[in-house]
DNA sequence: GCTATCATGTAACTGGTTACATGATTCG
DNA sequence: CGAATCATGTAACCAGTTACATGATAGC
């Protein structure tokens, strides 16, 4: 199901796109929020069509299609919206390693921490420098959310770097 | 894979438990991070122990087991913490819909914003307030991260509905 | 005695990954 | 002319969900 919402939104926000490019927006900006390869995402476009809620509006070279979203799909995708309880469920293989980190010692946690805030600063980072440059508000706020959430991290990390490396000197 | 990572950690961390309780730890704390259910679980807990990660260190009444980590499974886990490249891939629903809500006009989007916002806000001091009850450090570590998470989605569903409002307002 | 919680399990299904497979076009 | 990128597809496999199934114990 949220596959299938995800790429609405996408051509909603973007206008007719191809499953390529649709592929490739979920690499940059959604894949914040959302991951999928291309394995999964045609067959999905191709069900999609299939039950009306998007349509091709033009077929290309060498088998290229650009799907629309039609009325149906556009309401589909308000109803989930307003709707639709979502999931609270996470899985987030990163988060995860981070959450038990600290179960090493000292002297191999503290490190990791730092590379990981590091990383998140850099990440944070390239987010701001895109933000800045985007004119489509709704691409914005997106491009916002990755970066309060790399922001997030960066702080836990150094938070527990530091209480970890404070608890290590003082024992 | 990483759904062993993370009972092997929750077992090095709590130290012998249950299936069951392991599940009870991924609906509490865990979760934040990366989510299971039973019917997952057991079978899981069982493969692990075949392959000498866990053992059982006692069986109880109408089929309890309890499980501790081996001296494999902590090299394993260890390993894992160290050396792998975590895939970076997110998959949460409701951040997708925060994602795509500012696709509905201003007098839909805003009031989902703020009512997302004021739940990230009561989770947040749910999580704060854990944080001062606790003794044990990891597990501060570990609510803490959920806490900074928590924080960072209130402060952007703020912002965007704020900015939303602001645009509405102007034009 | 009833309800909530403890406690485990399995089968069918859906969602997602990996790997294989193909070929055109563009840029240097 | 070679490498990167555009562009799509499928099959086998693994991970995760839903629903069914069972039964003990504790507290009201």
């Amino acid at each position: 199901m949220s596959l299938r919402i995800a790429l609405l939104g996408l051509l909603v926000e973007s206008g007719a796109a191809s499953g390529y490019g649709l592929t490739k927006h979920f690499e940059l900006s959604a894949g914040n929020v959302w991951h999928a390869k291309h394995s999964q995402i045609y067959p999905e476009l191709r069900k999609m069509e299939a039950d009306g809620a998007i349509e091709t509006v033009e077929e290309g070279a060498r088998g290229k299609r650009t799907y629309d979203v039609t009325e149906a799909g556009r309401v589909e995708l308000r109803r989930w919206l307003v709707e639709h309880e979502p999931e609270r469920t996470i899985r987030n293989e990163a988060s995860l390693r981070m959450f038990l980190l600290p179960l090493l010692g000292p002297e191999e946690s503290v490190p990791l921490l730092r590379a990981e805030a590091a990383m998140y600063t850099t990440r944070a980072k390239r987010l701001d420098e895109i933000c800045s440059h985007i004119g489509n508000d709704v691409s914005m706020y997106q491009a916002r959310m990755g970066y309060h959430n790399m922001r997030a991290m960066e702080a836990w990390a150094t938070e527990t770097a530091d209480a970890i490396e404070q608890k290590a000197a003082g024992a």
